[in-house]
DNA sequence: AACATTTTCAACCGCAGGAGT
DNA sequence: GACTCCTGCGGTTGAAAATGT
């Protein structure tokens, strides 16, 4: 029998015995028992070693994503969608890079919010999520709002992520330098990215709730800012024509709409997600 | 209540890159 | 340099749960 087929054997021997699919609560305290004595890492021996029947890949994983003490649990806050929205707009689906400014959520659970949400949304435009249209559509309607949820809920909810927590990573000079957002020219990006938006969604037909108003402004966009939060999404000094409480007029041509959100209260929101940004009209899809 | 459809997310897979030999 | 092994990453799958009819 030749090399290959005795290790293609072997391999389904092992096979035989693997175990795969869900984890139980005894491979679970297997496990983590182990780890517990002899430290993470080396996984292929931990699988033997520790009695499990399963691929040292599969107990990385499980450990990784599901069992290590610090993972978090439950929806991701909005201070958190709003950084993985900045994140996945500088690096792409670098999940694990992303995972690293998220204490306690891993790049799998991030990824999943990803494709569940993200990328669900972008679906029912009509819109490719890795194109220049949808990041604005994300700039202009779902940005401000977490910004909004995120301040709203600093206010209400002391045990939410406070604001200051994302200070020293937002205000990091390098890390600052490097998210797309501070680096876009908003004069000439956000105005041709908003007529192109506006080709698809007919703002003015949207069924605004009575807990907000829309503002019609030809010539300027109005765009919600949260004081906390300047170093995005790409608001400079100079672009302001005037504040009105949390909103700022901005001097963009070719746009005629923008959403004041300040008036409405998502406290209750279990979830905040893109739903809650679409939910305000059906827009016409792009074809 | 029963069934169908959709959504969620844990787990798997293949691949790439690094380290050791 | 070539090979093997291990680890980590990103894409994908499919069972379970949630939701709709």
């Amino acid at each position: 029998m030749s090399d290959i087929m005795k290790k293609k054997c072997n391999e389904n021997e092992e096979g035989a015995e693997q175990r795969k699919g869900p984890w139980t609560l005894e491979e679970d305290t297997l496990l983590t028992d182990y780890i517990a004595r002899n430290g993470e890492g080396r996984w292929n021996l931990l699988a033997k070693a520790s009695g499990l029947k399963r691929k040292g890949k599969s107990c990385r994983l499980r450990w990784l994503n599901y069992l290590k003490p610090d993972i978090k649990r439950g929806n991701l806050t909005p201070q958190e969608q709003l950084l993985i929205l900045e994140l996945h707009c500088k690096w792409g689906n670098r999940w694990s890079k992303i995972a690293q400014y998220l204490p306690g959520r891993t790049d799998n659970e991030i990824k999943n919010y990803w494709r569940t949400r993200v990328q669900k949304q972008a679906r029912q435009l009509n819109i490719d999520s890795s194109s220049h249209q949808f990041l604005e559509v994300v700039r202009s309607f779902w940005v401000p709002r977490l910004t909004h949820k995120m301040k709203d809920s600093s206010n209400t909810n002391t045990k939410s992520l406070p604001m200051d927590s994302l200070g020293p990573i937002l205000q990091d000079s390098k890390f600052s330098h490097d998210l797309g957002f501070n680096n876009i020219d908003c004069s000439t990006f956000v105005s041709q990215d908003l007529t192109k938006i506006s080709q698809f969604m007919d703002l003015s037909d949207l069924e605004i709730p009575s807990s907000m108003h829309l503002e019609e402004s030809r010539g300027s966009v109005i765009q919600y800012v949260n004081e906390d939060y300047r170093s995005f999404p790409c608001l400079e000094d100079e672009h302001i024509v005037t504040t009105m409480g949390n909103l700022e007029i901005l001097p963009f041509q070719d746009c005629q709409v923008g959403v004041s959100t300040y008036q409405e209260d998502v406290t209750q929101d279990p979830m905040w997600n893109m739903d809650d940004i679409w939910q305000f009209g059906e827009y016409a899809p792009l074809n």
